[in-house]
DNA sequence: CGCGAGATTGATTAACATCAATAGGAGTGG
DNA sequence: CCACTCCTATTGATGTTAATCAATCTCGCG
């Protein structure tokens, strides 16, 4: 049985995630500091509103991120999984958590702590240049979510939706990775992904499966038809 | 007359633009690279689609960001005056841009190029630090707009949109600025930014000058009750 | 084998977009 | 200075989309 808590060197997030490529003494430096831990379906590792203490990265299993709008909708803003971290555009900016951070089923995290992360950050060429690309990035694929959830019906915006999903729900596959993913949410948090009512997301769920782009095995969710999917959401 | 294109030393936004507070080695080597220009109402400073080849940095005037959408339709990101920077965002992420910039009035900006940018982005401390600080908060203000589209209604989003425009409209006043600004934008340029139909957006005009929430002259819109307005949007 | 959360379907309503028509109002050429 | 014209603003009527409300229905699980 693989350790749970390895050595960040062992880590298999290592070589896809965020962190990868940072010279060795910052993984020694990072794996001193960092607290690991796990967490059950529904705990939370990040709280809207309070203070950033360091930053999570995410060892296995998917949270979601997600900001609580009027009459405490959630409006969730992504699904992130293991190699990816969270957390640091807070730090960055000085200033409280604005999302909050849910385990959707068994995850594993390593807490790193604020200093030992920002260090990193300020002596570290490869992450530094890697977060500033990915915060550059962000800015620009948010510009493009606002104006697609200003401009976009729901129908095109769950296509969109679900061909991101796909590729978050898809295995880390060394070699190709043709087989389609499923998609394992509920219907509430797609339709809080998409920004819709749940009966209207399920009733476009319904289309696309009698359009044959998509089917369905309980809940989860199998793509049929990416390309179809991609031209309906207006992805190029 | 002053003078349309001065030495950064002199340009009145060194004080409370973007690049306040840069060191003076840093200051003389963008002046050196800069070239100034001077655009009419109309003219575009950026291309969507096009490759970064600086940055800009607005002396005066008014400029809009945004983004065609579905059908051609405009989607304003945002409202930018003297002291403000753009385009470093595609240039730190190595991206084509993904918006466009427009005069909505005469401008005069300059344009610090590529290799200069990025080399006192890299030795400026002060200049690194407000960039990386300011990426953060507008993925986390993004953010924010993202769910507040998806969740509030447009009187609410016109409420929230208006205090925004009340404050880049406002005078760079050095001492106190209780006076209100005069909004000068179409009411389509206006409904683009709040994401909704001109028409719709008139009428929501409308009925905030019934409730005396705000006055009009011609097209020009003074905020009344800037109080009751953040309360409207939702603004703490 | 019942319980309960989540999923689904149908009916109704509300918000907003669209279409159509009219009215101002700033800039222009005579 | 005036008439003209185009662009913007405004108002009203109508149509669509999607939210809301109200039942079921289904399935994993104790």
């Amino acid at each position: 049985m693989p350790d749970l808590f390895p050595h960040c060197r062992e880590c298999k997030t290592r070589y896809h995630g965020k962190l990868a490529g940072v010279n060795d003494e910052t993984l020694e430096l990072l794996d001193m500091s960092k607290t690991c831990n796990l967490y059950k379906k529904g705990q939370r590792l990040i709280q809207e509103g309070t203070r950033p203490l360091g930053v999570y990265c995410i060892k296995s299993g998917k949270v979601k991120v997600f900001k609580l709008g009027q009459q405490g909708k959630e409006h969730i803003t992504a699904i992130l999984k293991d190699g990816d971290l969270v957390g640091y555009r807070a730090m960055l900016s000085d200033s409280l958590y604005h999302v909050s951070v849910e385990a959707l089923e068994e995850v594993v995290a390593c807490h790193i702590p604020r200093e030992q992360f920002l260090k990193s950050f300020q002596n570290d060429k490869v992450l530094n240049k890697r977060l500033i690309t990915d915060l550059s990035k962000e800015v620009i694929s948010l510009t493009n979510v606002v104006t697609d959830i200003a401009q976009k019906p729901v129908r095109e915006r769950t296509a969109a939706t679900l061909v991101l999903l796909n590729s978050v729900y898809a295995r880390n596959n060394p070699q190709g990775e043709e087989e389609m993913a499923e998609i394992n949410l509920t219907r509430e948090a797609l339709a809080n992904m998409v920004g819709t009512a749940t009966e209207t997301l399920i009733r476009v769920i319904h289309d696309f499966k009698e359009e044959e782009l998509i089917k369905t095995n309980g809940r989860k969710i199998i793509i049929k038809d990416l390309k179809a999917l991609q031209r309906i959401g207006g992805i190029y």
